[in-house]
Parts: C-alpha cells; structure tokens; sequence
DNA sequence: GGATATACGTA
DNA sequence: CGTACGTATATCCA
C-alpha cells in the first residue's frame, strides 16, 4: 500500500495565521507562533487520520513565475504578507525538519504546480492513494479516482473530502473541467476577473452544452444575450485565465515521489523546536499521535517461572520474598460488591537475570505455606504492586489473607498520568508504556487445567501478567513522578484502596419492608398518572416512555409548539414539558410529568431492593480512575445519586437505617465546599469576608450585588445570586443564566456586570485558570491533580469554550474532591487512633455517612468535625454540618 | 446482544 | 449556550 500525503505548506500556514487568534499564540519572547501552530496541528491531525506512508510539503518561493510574466495583475492586489507571518515559514521548515519531512521549493513554481507534478508522477508509478491538502482551489483539477484533495473548509481542523463526485457536486462539473468553469467565472484571490454576469451555474450550463472551453469558443457565436456578449467582450481574459490556472504537471524536480516515503523523525529535535514555540500541548499530541500510529509491540510479555505444586510453596516463598524487593502480584478469583474470594496467586520479582516468578493455588496450601504466604501478605515491609488492586483486596480478605505494603497500584498511576482515559486495561497501559504485548487472559479458564505436554496455561498466564504488573510500576511511577503526583499517588489514592475497600464490604444497612412500601405507592402513582395522561389524549395509549412516541403526540397530532431540537427531533426532557404545560395548560402534560417522577422513583427503588445482599445491607462499588476531576464514583448501585430534592423523593433515604449494634446514623457535610475554595483560590476579597464573616452566604453576596443591607436581601435576589454563585464554578455564560433564572438575557447579563464588580478577584482568577492551562496544557488542584485539556487550542470554537469550562470547573471540583478524600484518611486514622467502633459507610462527594456505635456519637463527631475541619488550611474556614438519626433521612441536617 | 439516544437522579 | 458522574428505557442494527 503507498499513499502519498501533500501538503502546500504557505497556503495552510496563511491560512491559520488569520484562523487563530495572535494574542494565544505567540511565545514568551514575542514571536507569533498561530501559522506554525494551525499548520502543525493540521499536520498532525491529517498524519492521524490518512496514515500517509509517503509525505511531502510544497512552498511557494517567491512570486516570480510564468503567470506572473504573461500577466502582470496575477494575484496583484494581495495585500503585503504582515510581517507576523514572515518569520513563521522558517519555523514550519524547522518543525518538518525535526520530523525528517521533505519539503519542496522551487524558483519560478507555485507550490500547486510542484503538486501536481509530485501527484501526476505518483500517479503513473501506481501509488495507491494520493492526497493533496492544500486551500487553492485550482487543485481540484487533480482529482480522479485515486487522487483526493482535502480542502480546509474552514478554520485549521475541517477538511473536506474532494473526490470526484464532491467536486461534481460543489462545483457542478466534473475535476477535469474545474479549471474552464474557473477561467470562466474568474479568480478573486489570484486577481483573474471572469466574464461578468457569469457564475458557476451558467459556466457549468455552457459546459455541459459544448462539452470543454474550446467547445465554447467554437460555438461562442450561437450564446445569446447579455451573458453571451459579455462573454465574448471577455473572452481573451477567459483563455488568459485558463492559461494561467493550468498546474504543470511536468517541472523538472530534483526529488522524486520514491524520495518522500516517511522517515523516523528525531525525538530530541522535535523536543527542541517544540520548546523553543513552547508547543506543549501540541507536542503532546503529536507524541501520543505518532507513538499511538507506531504502537507496535516490540516484544511480549515473558516471564521465568514454575507453576509450584502445594508442597513447593512455602520452600519458594521463603526464598524468594523475603526482601524489600517490589513483587507484581496477580490475583485470579472473583470479586464484586465488597467481597469476593481467591483461586489462585501468581508473584513475579527481580528484573534481568534475577527476574522469576511462581504461581500457587489457594485452595490446597499446606499448613506451612499458608502460614508464609498469609505471612508475606501481611507484612507492610514487603512491597507490593497490583493493578487495579481494590477488588482482589477484596477477594484475598474474603479468603482470610489480607494485604498491606502495597505502594503502587498501576491503573491508579495511569489515572494520575491520563485522568481524562475511561479505562485503564492492563494490556493496553502495557503496550502503551512498555511497548510489549500481553497475550490476553483466557474467558473462564478452567483451573488446573493442563495440556498434553503438561503445560499450565492458567499459571502461565497468571505469572505473564504479574511480571508485567511488575514492569510497568516502575515505568508509570517514573510518568507520576514527572508529572508531580508522587505523594499524591502514595499518600492520598493508594491510602484510599483500602478505606474504600473496607466500606465497600460494610455496606450500608436497609429496611426491606419500606422499600416495597414505597415500591408499591411509586406503582400506585405511576398508574393513577399513566390513566391520567391516556385520559387527556382522548385514548392514545402511547408507550409514555417513548420519546419517539411522545413527539408524535405532542407535537403532530395536539399541535403544540416545538421545543429545544435533539439529534432526533424535539426534546421531552422535564424542563421542555413544564414549559409547555405553562403555555398550553395541556392536562395530559401535567399527568406525563408526574409519571415520569413516578416511574423514576419506582426503578430506583426497585434496583436498591435488587443490591441487598444476604446480610441485609447494600455494598455499592467506588470506583476510584473514572471522573477526570478526581471525584469518586459509585456504582452497582449508585449511591451518590438517591433523592433529596422532592419530598416524595426523599422518602428512600427514610429506608437507609442503622444496622444490628449500632446507635445511629451520623451524616457530615461540608458546607459550600467549592464555593470556599473559590474564595481560597481567588483570593478575593470580599468573598473571603463573606466567609469570615458567618453570615449566609447568598445574603452577603446579595447585598454586595444588590447594594442593599443583608437584611433587605429578598428571597428573590438570594435565588439570583446563589445560581450565579454556583453557575461560575461551571462556567456558567449570561444566556445560560438567563435561561435558568427565566429572566432577560440583559438582566442576566447586568447580573453577572454587578458580580464581577464586585467580586472581581474571581473573574480574575477564573480567567487566570483557563490561561495557564491553555500555556500549560493542564489544570492543576490544590494537590497537584492534574487534567489535561489539548482542546483549550482547539480552532473548533464548540470544543474550545467547552474544554475552557472543564478547565474552569476542574480546579475547583478537583480541590474539592482531594480535600474530601484527605478527610476520609484523617477521620479514619482518628477513628482507629480512639479504637471506637463506628466506621464510614458512604462518601457523597461533599458528605460522609458514618454507622455509630453505641455509646461513640459525642467521640465520633469531635473526630469527624476536627478531622474534615482541618483536612487543609484555607484562607476561609472549612465549615462541617452534622446531623444524627436513625435512617439517612432523620440524619439530614 | 450491542450501540446510541434520551431522560434524570446526585454533588 | 453549566461541571462531574451512573442507570434505565426505547430503538435500531446485525
């Protein structure tokens, strides 16, 4: 397969010069960078998506060509090239170079002409594919089958695809005929005037009558009126022109397609052009671009190990886990839903000569290795690594042998590293960070199983994936170090496995009886509010849970007014029917509206009646590598999503109760979380004073805002500047304020003047924030958490206001998120300090749930309120709310 | 059965 | 045109 990648590199350049802002790009000393950066960044994207296996990129030398001497107005009237733009030639030359990129110029040729030549040769050698990026529109003259432009629509990032039937379509005639329809019509930017009066439609209607240009010279006379004097008044300017915007497909080069097949480029060249444009979001692109298209294995994963009969264990565990040594450790069992228990274990240690492995099986230890084993588990000072090491904490503790010393962890590595990746699979990290395979773990393998030479395949494989555990520790731990996330890593995440381990495996107590009480009030409602909604649409008995079906209803047949658009058609979403339900007064959407509420509340409580396990309580998951800001996540089920809003509602948390031995249920929040570290981190002012001073919040701002005494703050003002307040952590825009408040875009905007008057420490900080990480190519928390956000360059104006929202918001859910997670170790470490009994049941991003011991509640909530109160010092104080009580509800506070 | 779209609960 | 999640249902496609 050959295809063969050009590029005319002026025009691009050019162009993303005008496409990207200068104030964005320029570098520390002043240089302007936007050219280079639009056209790198294009150049990468293009490298990405077409996997060229020849590249070249064409330059225009100088103006000096034969079009220019036939014709002295050819591209006159260009306005000088702005002196920005000048020195950015250079630069791209020296960005191709460090990738070992042929480029090609030539006096007396356009870059299009050296095209076309590259192409037409290509071509005729039987390359497969050719493709020619380039924003001049005579390259559409080069399509043909195998020949396809990709024309930058707008912007650096869109590129259509130009083959023949699009050129067909956009154009109206075929490629090869592009060039007369030109002539005809005329070239602004080249300075080609065409007939007047003639457009693409009438060009491409003569065309198709007399086949070519020389059919309509030939048959010129027969064109009647105006159109056709015009054109034959300008006829000799048409031939000038198609004279002038034929390319030369035969310039005498000294490079030949052959020469141009892609080179390895020069890692620390690339490093030094990239710092010295201070590229570094777009280095890390490129890296993870052309690293990921070479993503080849060098190698697999091979390990030196035995598969150890029951009597060998003991014998090689003592002589080979006996020192400081790191271990990879693989567990094979099953885990879920805090608990889970073991098959087998495989170990690998050492490296290079000294490296070797084992595998066991649990089941059938001896005596005296249960005893080494159990032993070499336990011990703090003999270092372990696991990947993802949550679930088999859980597995081995069911099994009685539980962990400690464990000081890496590679999917929480690799989450530090790449917050934003969803997934953090073994294999993959092991090709991307050691460049080696790992042959995949067999579905169900079944234990012991041997082939006929005897072979194990299962310990095989357990120990492959042990080893590699093993090896890919030390290089992500080295990526985590680069990064800043070391402590983070050991003294905040990996402290965490076992903590959210140990609340996993509590779970939380329920009342089973309340929960199908509710489960049969929700059915109740649900049909009362189905017979409701049949009934106002006179009979149509809709699937009411078919949006498809309901806008059909709605807007078809009852003829209501369309709401917001979706992908599909028009949205249903709550917000949508309340509105319509104001303007319509439609009964049926009063009854569709208290059906859904129905309907969510019954399968919510159906799924928690599906969780209990046998001993009456509810183990949800925490997932610890999934939100990019560093925020946990609950699943199976989740428990960071039960209502509290509506009374109805909030009846389930009425079903989440202290368990058997226990006193009570103590809930402990933090106040205003993030809106505290905005006041820390912004440092403004009054919002500090607003904190210092105990009044509430909203009220305090209100009167800033408002410029009225706190006292004379009415409900009114409080509701604006409280989803003001909120909005601004979310990057919240005037419209979307307006929308939300259902107030005038004017108000919201005079609203949102008023604030940042008057708190202008944080419009400072918030623009502040999405600067440095636009420089940087990441966010940073408190603690060093990074997010990185490659869109904040992004010429895509949709991606980019959304990566700067995220940028935004990161900081201050992220902080937000590792002072909650410091707080959880602290109160823990407090708890086990004062041997109480009570222990941490749920985490809700701002809130604990903590099961009370008989007799603990003034001890635990000193702990908890000391502990969450001082988790980090702010500028502001952290405020904790505790509230006690026999469910979740009654703890509300 | 898997993927996508829509809707909606929490912080 | 407001961030971060997880789950359920309908619908379409293979």
């Amino acid at each position: 397969m050959k295809r063969l990648l050009l590029l005319d590199g002026h025009s691009l350049a050019y162009r993303a010069f005008y496409a990207l802002p200068v104030e964005n790009f320029s570098t520390s000393t002043g240089q302007p960078t936007n050219g280079v950066y639009g056209f790198t960044s294009m150049l990468i994207n293009v490298l990405r998506d077409e996997e060229p296996t020849h590249i070249g990129v064409c330059f225009d030398v100088s103006r000096q060509t034969f079009r220019a001497e036939e014709y002295a107005e050819y591209k006159a009237g260009r306005a000088k090239t702005p002196d920005e733009f000048k020195g950015q030639v250079s630069l791209v030359h020296e960005i191709l170079d460090a990738l070992k990129i042929r480029y090609i110029e030539l006096a007396g040729w356009e870059a299009d002409d050296l095209i076309a030549t590259l192409s037409t040769q290509a071509e005729d050698q039987g390359f497969d594919e050719v493709l020619i990026v380039s924003g001049d529109r005579d390259a559409m003259q080069l399509v043909t089958d195998k020949v396809t432009v990709l024309y930058p629509a707008k912007g650096v990032s869109d590129l259509w695809r130009m083959t023949p039937a699009k050129v067909e379509e956009r154009y109206l005639v075929s490629p090869e005929r592009y060039p007369d329809l030109a002539a005809l019509v005329g070239e602004k930017s080249d300075n080609l005037p065409g007939v007047p009066g003639v457009g693409a439609k009438t060009a491409a209607k003569w065309l198709a009558l007399y086949g070519d240009l020389p059919g309509i010279v030939d048959h010129v006379g027969e064109i009647k009126g105006k159109v056709g004097d015009s054109l034959r008044e300008h006829l000799d300017g048409v031939l000038r022109n198609r004279r002038l915007n034929q390319l030369v497909r035969d310039v005498s080069l000294d490079v030949t397609v052959d020469d141009l097949e892609r080179q390895v480029w020069d890692r620390d060249q690339v490093h030094q052009v990239f710092d010295g444009l201070e590229f570094r979001v777009l280095r890390e692109r490129l890296f993870a671009t052309l690293d990921a298209a070479g993503d080849e294995a060098e190698g697999v994963v091979e390990v030196e190990g035995s598969v150890l009969a029951p009597e060998e264990v003991a014998g090689w565990v003592a002589d080979n886990l006996t020192s400081k040594e790191r271990a990879g450790l693989h567990v094979i069992g099953d885990w879920s839903r805090g608990t889970g228990d073991v098959r087998a274990i495989a170990v690998a240690v050492g490296d290079g000569e000294a490296a070797r492995a084992a595998y066991f099986d649990v089941a059938e230890l001896t005596q005296a290795a249960d005893k080494v084993v159990r032993e070499w588990l336990a011990d703090p000072e003999r270092p372990k690594v696991m990947h993802d090491a949550k679930g088999p904490l859980q597995a081995l503790y069911a099994a009685g042998l539980p962990l400690a010393g464990l000081v890496s962890d590679t999917a929480l590595a690799a989450y530090l590293v790449r917050p934003d990746q969803r997934a953090y699979d073994l294999a993959d990290l092991v090709l991307r960070f050691l460049r080696r395979e790992l042959r995949p773990e067999q579905d169900n393998p079944a234990q012991g199983m041997l082939d006929l030479d005897g072979h194990d395949h299962q310990g095989e494989e357990a120990m492959v994936q042990a080893r590699a555990v093993l090896d890919l520790s030390t290089a992500l731990d080295e990526q985590v170090a680069e990064t800043g996330g070391t402590e983070l890593l050991a003294e905040m995440e990996l402290p965490l496995v076992d903590l959210l381990a140990q609340m996993e495996r509590v779970g939380i107590h329920v009342d089973p009886e309340l929960l199908e009480r509710l489960e049969s009030d929700y059915a109740d409602a649900l049909d009362r509010a189905a017979e409701d909604a049949y009934e106002a649409a006179e009979g149509e008995r809709i699937n009411l849970g078919s949006p498809k079906q309901l806008q059909v209803l709605l807007f078809d047949k009852l003829g209501m007014p369309k709401t917001k658009k979706t992908k599909t058609g028009y949205t249903t979403d709550a917000d949508a029917l309340t509105d319509l339900y104001a303007k319509t007064e439609h009964p049926f959407l009063e009854a569709l509206l208290r059906h859904r509420d129905s309907a969510r509340l019954r399968v919510t409580v159906e799924g928690l009646t599906k969780s209990i396990a046998d001993d009456g309580r509810i183990h949800t998951t925490y997932q610890q590598t999934i939100a990019a800001t560093g925020r946990l996540s609950s699943t199976d089920p989740n428990l960071q999503n039960i209502p509290i809003r509506t009374e109805e509602g909030r009846r389930i948390r009425e079903a989440f109760v202290v368990g058997d031995g226990f006193e009570s249920l103590m809930s402990a929040d933090y106040s205003q979380i993030e809106m505290r570290i905005m006041a820390h981190l912004s440092g403004d002012e009054g919002l500090i004073e607003a904190f210092r001073s105990g009044e509430d919040l909203h009220r305090f701002v209100g009167s800033r805002v408002f410029a009225v005494e706190p006292q004379d703050v009415t409900a009114e003002m409080r509701a604006k500047v409280k989803a003001m307040s909120y909005g601004l952590a979310y990057g919240l825009s005037a419209y979307g304020l307006s929308k939300q408040l259902a107030i005038s875009a004017g108000e919201a905007t005079t609203l949102m003047e008023e604030y940042f008057t008057r708190f202008g420490g944080v419009r400072d900080y918030l623009r502040e924030v999405v600067d440095v990480a636009r420089k940087t190519g990441y966010t940073e928390t408190m603690l060093g958490r990074r997010r990185y956000l490659p869109d904040l360059t992004s010429d895509n104006r949709q991606r980019r206001q959304a990566a700067e929202r995220m940028a935004l918001n990161a900081p201050i859910q992220g902080s937000a998120a590792d002072v909650m997670k410091l707080a959880m170790l602290h109160v823990r470490a407090a708890l086990d300090t004062a041997d109480v009994k009570s222990r941490m049941l749920l985490q809700v991003h701002d809130e604990l749930v903590i099961e009370i011991a008989p007799g603990e509640q003034a001890t635990v909530e000193e702990i908890v309120r000391r502990e969450m109160g001082a988790a980090i010092e702010l500028d502001v104080p952290l405020d904790v709310s505790i509230g006690v009580g026999n469910s979740w509800h009654a703890a509300a506070h």
